[in-house]
RNA sequence: GGCCCGGUAGUUCAGUUGGUUAGAACGCUAGCCUGUCACGCUAGAGGUCGUCGGUUCGAACCCGAUCCGGGUCGCCA
């Protein structure tokens, strides 16, 4: 049977006391981190989320005490009064390390079995079973760090907008789905038996009608769901640090929110941030790097060497070009010796697994670069296309030849996986903002233009010409923060003009039903005077991942789910009983 | 749904060409130990080799299926 705390009343935390602190008698609480029993003298780690600090029990104490601390095993949890002394032999490993703790009163708070695996930083113990015991994972300090962190940036989050006079409004969690973008988790009706509530992807078409109530500035950290295949920078459930606010254009946005990330940087991490961050149009940023959320840290871009070899013997080359498509290339600098041969035909079969045809090479380690076409070249052709990409001995240069929408993503696929293995990323951090993204994308599966971002985007004022003659060239006033190669936000002017929204939704063939059944209300309200706005939302979990150097969201998410969207430890999603089916008037089909 | 990687004591791993009783370290248990701090020393316990089936005289090892976990593509307006 355990003991009580009654009567004992915490002074200080385990990881606080310092050598000042010398002689004051305190109260603690913590886990054992690790008892040493030396037979006349035991010493415990007494651990909580902010340190460690050691206790000391020796022929000076009570016999009854004594035998209670060669009693203590890891994990339980234990009160415990007693005095600061200096210690006879100090440490400078942990913070406390100058000083220990007399013991005088010892309570056994909570016995503890041994854990299914050790509680120390550095564990090496696989994340599956961490996560079915996530309460014992994050008694772990680098995962309560993380936690700690992600506390204090929704705080200073907080703070931030708070002070600029923006007000925090919820907005619903059951809401009504609509079929666009990702899939919704759906939440059946009892009351309306057949029907359906969604959990909310973003909150995006309340704060739009909050702006059309009154309050100008709006923000909220939302819970968002979507029902997609989860990565290790995407969870079914996240949290948006969401935004919107009224008469304002797109700099000013951009320019709150990057006031956002400096107050950040500056009391999370103590560092100074350069603003404003970098600009860069969603083309440049394709065709430098081919991605929409490129990583700057490193250079590497891709480039374009189709007038090269548009006249080439070699078909695959000249075919391209020919064709419409174009031949790129990245070079990796000094990679010749990590990339053999054998090396090369492995990141060959990685392009084929994203969708390339094949990857033509030159590898230049001995005096005549080797290459992977070199048949087809006539003379100095080889050596013209080196000199022209800046290729030097010792240098590996990787050359797609495709449509663009092949080309860039692969060879932006390549940068970032050749990089990693060259380890040529600095740390540090770089944002970018990326605009000028096209309003439409042409969808090759249906043969129609579909909206890039939400049909409530305001398309720029000199692009509206072309909105029915050339649906490509319409630019949309939207703009991505990407940080290091993730995306962080998403945002957007949203069209207030009723006849303008009217106008976006016939581009996107919707039907004035199609339009009513779905967005009814949200067309309504537009008609009783809107002022202008926009906002964005940025993903709170992914600036953690990124602050913290973590390289999943589940090292920053207190209860996170796996990749097949379950979550280890309560075993959620589960099968409920018949009853609550009925009363649903739901009928579940069991595949077995 | 596709591709790739992984699954052997509680944990992290090793395990040769298919061949005797599947090993190590840490952890755990017990004993000894007065300045440890990853304490030390001694002894001990601990295994459905993910699961099912097949090949074989014989399977942790080979084959098939399946489950679980990770990465990624599709997907994520």
């Amino acid at each position: 049977m355990a003991e009580f705390m009654t009567g004992l009343k915490r002074t200080d935390m385990c990881g606080d006391l310092r050598i000042s602190d010398i002689g004051r008698e305190v109260t603690l609480f913590g886990w054992v981190q690790r008892q040493r029993d030396l037979g006349q003298l035991i010493f415990i780690d007494l651990r909580d989320r902010t340190g460690i600090v050691q206790l000391a029990f020796s022929d000076a104490t009570d016999k009854g005490i004594f035998d209670k601390a060669a009693a203590c095993r890891s994990e339980f949890v234990l009160g415990v009064k007693g005095t600061v002394a200096e210690r006879s032999s100090k440490t400078d490993k942990i913070a406390t390390g100058d000083i220990e703790i007399q013991v005088t009163e010892l309570r056994i708070l909570s016995k503890a079995q041994t854990p299914p695996f050790e509680i120390v930083d550095d564990s090496k113990t696989g994340e599956e079973l961490r996560l079915k015991h996530r309460y014992l994972d994050l008694r772990r300090k680098p995962l309560q760090d993380n936690l700690i962190m992600r506390s204090k940036i929704a705080k200073v989050a907080r703070d931030y907008f708070y002070e600029n006079n923006f007000i925090e409004i919820e907005t619903p969690m059951m809401i009504k789905s609509t079929p666009e973008g990702a899939r919704d988790y759906l939440v059946p009706s009892r009351i309306h038996q057949g029907k359906f509530y969604a959990l909310p992807q973003s909150p995006q078409i309340y704060k739009q009608l909050l702006m059309l109530s009154g309050f100008d500035r709006y923000i909220q950290l939302a819970r968002c769901f979507r029902d997609e295949d989860l990565r290790a920078d995407r969870q079914p459930e996240f949290t948006q640090i969401d935004m919107e606010l009224s008469f304002a254009d797109m700099d000013e946005i951009m320019e709150i929110n990057e006031g956002l990330f400096k107050r950040i940087f500056k009391e999370v991490l103590g560092k100074n941030l350069e603003t404003p961050f970098e600009r860069m149009t969603y083309k440049h940023a394709m065709e430098n790097y081919g991605s929409d959320k490129p990583d700057v840290r490193f250079g590497m871009k891709i480039q374009n060497i189709s007038d090269l070899v548009k006249d080439s013997d070699f078909g695959v080359f000249s075919g391209a070009v020919a064709s419409g498509g174009s031949v790129r290339c990245i070079v990796a600098k000094d990679a010749a010796g990590i990339y053999t041969r054998k090396e090369i035909d492995k990141l060959t079969e990685y392009v084929r697994g994203i969708g390339a045809k094949g990857l033509a090479f030159v590898r230049w380690v001995d005096d005549e670069p080797t290459c992977s076409f070199k048949k087809f070249m006539k003379e100095n052709e080889l050596e013209n296309i080196l000199s022209a990409v800046g290729a030097e001995k010792g240098d590996v240069v990787l050359i797609a030849a495709d449509k663009d929408s092949v080309t860039l993503p692969v060879l932006g696929a390549l940068r970032l996986t050749v990089a990693k293995r060259l380890e040529i990323i600095p740390d540090g951090f770089k944002f970018v903002w990326i605009v000028d993204f096209p309003f439409f994308e042409f969808d090759e599966e249906s043969g129609e233009w579909i909206a890039m971002h939400h049909p409530f985007t305001m398309p720029r004022e000199d692009c509206l010409q072309y909105l029915d003659s050339d649906k490509g060239k319409v630019i949309a006033k939207a703009y991505d923060l990407t940080l290091n190669g993730t995306e962080l936000s998403s945002g957007s002017i949203r069209i207030t003009d009723y006849e303008l929204q009217q106008r976006m939704f016939r581009a996107l063939k919707m039907s004035d039903e199609e339009i009513e059944a779905k967005f009814g209300f949200l067309v309504e309200a537009y008609k009783y005077g809107a002022p202008p706005h926009g906002g964005m939302g940025i993903g709170l979990d992914r600036v953690v991942m990124l602050l913290s150097g973590a390289e999943s969201l589940r090292d920053v998410t207190a209860f996170p789910k796996v990749q097949n969207a379950s979550e280890l430890m309560s075993g959620c999603p589960s099968e409920v009983d018949e009853e609550s089916l009925e009363v649903l008037g739901l009928e579940i089909k069991r595949n077995n």
